[in-house]
DNA sequence: GTTAGTGCAAATACTTTGCACGCAG
DNA sequence: CTGCGTGCAAAGTATTTGCACTAAC
C-alpha cells in the first residue's frame, strides 16, 4: 500500500506537506530531527510551511504511531521513525550522535524492576550521555570542561 | 560540620531561604520537589522569595553538587538531595510517586554497551513510567485511556 | 460541500537574565 | 564596605492553541 493511503487509513489527509515530512524521516542522514529541522528542511526546497503546522503534523504522526517522539536531556524534542522495533539512545554529548541500541538483559531487568516494586510499566526511556569515539579522541573529557546545563 | 558552613566551603552565603530551602528537601514526604513546589512550601511559612531566585538557589546547590536535577517526561524539572548513591526510577504517570531504584546488572549491562560501542560514558537517565500498584488497582490500565501527551 | 489542514499570531509553561537594592561576611 | 543574594520585571525557548481561510475527499 502506499503512503497516501496509509495515512487516509489513519484518518489523516494526505497532503503534499506531509507526505514530505514523511520522506524527510525516510531520506534524511539523520534519523533524529526535532520540529525545527523539519521546519528548515521544508524550507530548503520552498515548502513554506508553518512551524505551529510541523509541530502540529509531528504530533499527529506520533500519535497514529507513524513516529516516535523522543525527549533527551538538553535539546527540543526529537523524532523518528517508528520502526516497529524498540530500542534505546546513546547520545554524544559533543557533536549530537545518537546511536540506537537494544539491550535484552537491561529490558528483562525493568521489567523485573517493576514488577518487584509493584507497577504495571507502559514505557520507559533510557539514554546514555557521553562522547563518542570520535569526539573522545579529539576532546580530553578529563579536562576541566563546564558541565553541560540541564 | 554544620549547614552553614558546609554551604561557604562552597562559596554560597548561608542565607535564611537557602538554608529552608536545603531543609525542606531534608524534611519533605516527597524527595522530588520542582521549582513551583519549594516556592510554594516557602510561601507557606511566610519566606516570600521570588521564583526566579529559587531557580537560582536550586541551580546553584545543583551545580555545588548538593542537589541533582532531573528530567521527566512530561513535567517541569525537579531536585533531589544529592545523597550520593546514583539511582534510577519508576514514575507513575497517573499519581506522579515516584520510587527509586538501582539495579546492578543494568549498570553493568550499560557499560558494555557503551564500551561497546566506543563510548565515553559521562552519565545517564532511566525512567521507567507506568502505574503503581495503588493507581493500577484504582484505574484499569486496559480501558482506552488518552495516551498522555510527552 | 464537509471536514480536516494550514498560516499567522498570540498564548502557554517553564526557565533564565538584567538591573538596582540589601544583607552576609 | 564589597560582593553575593534577592525581588521584580522582562526576555527566552520550546511548544500549543484560536481563528479565519483553503484544500482534500
Amino acid at each position: 500500500m502506499d503512503i497516501p493511503q496509509e495515512l487516509r487509513k489513519l484518518g489523516l489527509k494526505a497532503t503534499l506537506p506531509r507526505l514530505r515530512i514523511l520522506q524527510l524521516f525516510q531520506e534524511s542522514k539523520s534519523k533524529h530531527l526535532n520540529a525545527d529541522d523539519v521546519y528548515r528542511l521544508l524550507h530548503e526546497e520552498q515548502i513554506d510551511m508553518g512551524l505551529a503546522t510541523v509541530y502540529r503534523v509531528l504530533m499527529q504522526f506520533a500519535d497514529a504511531r507513524i513516529l516516535i517522539r523522543r525527549h533527551f536531556e538538553g535539546v527540543a524534542s526529537v523524532f523518528e521513525l517508528n520502526e516497529g522495533s524498540h530500542h534505546d539512545h546513546l547520545i554524544c554529548t559533543n557533536c549530537g550522535r545518537m546511536e540506537e541500541f537494544l539491550d535484552t538483559e537491561i529490558e528483562l531487568r525493568q521489567e523485573a524492576v517493576a514488577r518487584e516494586r509493584n507497577f504495571v510499566l507502559h514505557e520507559h526511556s533510557l539514554s546514555l550521555y557521553g562522547f563518542c569515539g570520535d569526539c573522545a579522541a579529539t576532546i580530553n573529557p578529563l579536562a576541566g570542561r563546564k558541565p553541560r546545563r540541564p
